[in-house]
DNA sequence: GCCTGAAGCTAACATGCATCAGTAGACGGT
DNA sequence: ACCGTCTACTGATGCATGTTAGCTTCAGGC
């Protein structure tokens, strides 16, 4: 086979709280896939777009250039719709690029208008998919208000770990991730130096090994601790839930 | 007359996008309003919620407590929705606290549920809104990543400015605000101290004097440039804009 | 095997910001 | 008027982070 099992990720978190039919219905939204590399722009800030993209494999970013410099301000994992706000928003603030090699697939905005209107429950599970976007982006402003840049790596792996065990693939000992020390930087909003030294201090804290982008770890609950990671935020499960009955 | 005029604040933003019946059929999701002091926390992090609330006059903060420390993730202007995701993520993953004095509305879930029935128009203005949000967080992300202290200062002021003037109430050369310089700290994720120097700093430059959380400036422009603000991720009008037709 | 470029790494110095300590003014309560 | 509290402000010191420069390691192309 040579790509992964598509149907299993698409709606990803999504999957056990829709109906087969739902669920058949969405991946129906999919008329194609492709394959992108490392630094593929699929969605340029400020273009136009008449369709919106799922993520198969892979890590994608979203980044905004200014000043002669970019800022990631948010990743994205197996299963996501990664720009379905580009449905309502008509021109993106930000661009969409992948960050390493991906599979996507492709959902036309014609079929996306045609399950607003007549799958309210597809419809819900859009809106919320999008809400959970905002929960992240508010966790990452307060970790870039809270955090250190050692803690701030910390936590972006923390979270990604708990993304992939969210949708069942997540290793029990690693991250695998094809992120440079330049990608970290710019997700914590710190020089490539520094973020080079956050690295060597988690290493030093033996709190984890980080090389080529990979993350290994003995201890991912001690990780977890020092980056004060609360997977709460994510509304797997736990306090902080989304309305099951109203999904 | 004790409030401002509660009708044109409702939908904010949305107001001149809508029709008529829509825009009745939206003030008449509001239950009741209250008013509020500052510190007030009308929402509290993991609480359940019925309904939902819409600021008329004022300002709220959206906060995060952690590590015996306040973190500000997000601000509100008059017109907002302020816990839409409430409705969908039943319990939230941040509080709703009164920045000064406020005027709000009360709609209950039940009344948004049915407008999500048996309104498309209703139910995609309320998920657009939802949507600017996201991207006014994934801007702050950005701002936390790129600029130091004073131009984050400067940026939210800017952006605040901006807001008003999109629901149309801004005035030329000031801005009114209730924010102390701890508030300033905690938007900015820097010490009061620190906050109270990039203050002094913004002064000094004489870009703005910032009085009780009050900021007069004389040329608002030299500001934006300085804060490297762009007011196109709050989709007012210019090159972003988002999809009438769609809504 | 060698070259090359990208990524990772290190050191030295400059700046941003936190922390601690303390003062001054505004305000409400008594 | 007095007192306490909150906010604004100032100076000194140390840590976090940026900047510049140069080095090493590794993978891929020739």
């Amino acid at each position: 086979m040579e790509f992964p099992n598509t149907g299993d990720f698409l709606a990803g978190r999504l999957r056990d709280k829709l109906s087969q039919d739902d669920l058949e219905f969405i991946e129906s939204l999919v008329a194609e896939t492709r394959q992108g590399e490392t630094g593929d722009v699929l969605l340029s800030r400020g273009a136009v777009t008449e369709q919106s993209t799922i993520l198969i494999s892979g890590y994608i970013f979203r980044t905004i250039e200014s000043d002669n410099r970019r800022f990631i301000v948010g990743v994205h994992v197996p299963g996501d719709f990664v720009d379905l706000h580009g449905f309502a928003l008509k021109r993106l603030d930000h661009s969409i690029v992948a960050a390493g090699p991906i599979t996507y697939g492709i959902a036309p905005h014609e079929r996306l208008r045609d399950a607003l209107e007549h799958r309210p429950r597809v419809a819900r599970a859009l809106w919320f998919a999008t809400l959970l976007d905002a929960a992240i982006h508010r966790k990452w402003i307060q970790m870039l208000e809270q955090l250190d840049a050692p803690r701030r790596i910390a936590h972006i792996y923390c979270e990604l770990h708990r993304r992939f065990e969210l949708v069942g693939q997540a290793n029990a000992r690693s991250l695998r991730t094809p992120f440079t020390q330049i990608d970290l930087a710019d997700m914590c909003g710190v020089s490539a130096i520094h973020a080079n030294r956050a690295v060597g201090k988690l290493r030093e804290l033996e709190l984890a090994e980080i090389r080529r982008g990979d993350l290994y770890t003995s201890d991912w609950d001690a990780l977890r601790a020092y980056a004060q990671f609360q997977a709460d935020y994510l509304y797997g499960d736990g306090p902080l839930r989304f309305d099951q009955d109203w999904l």
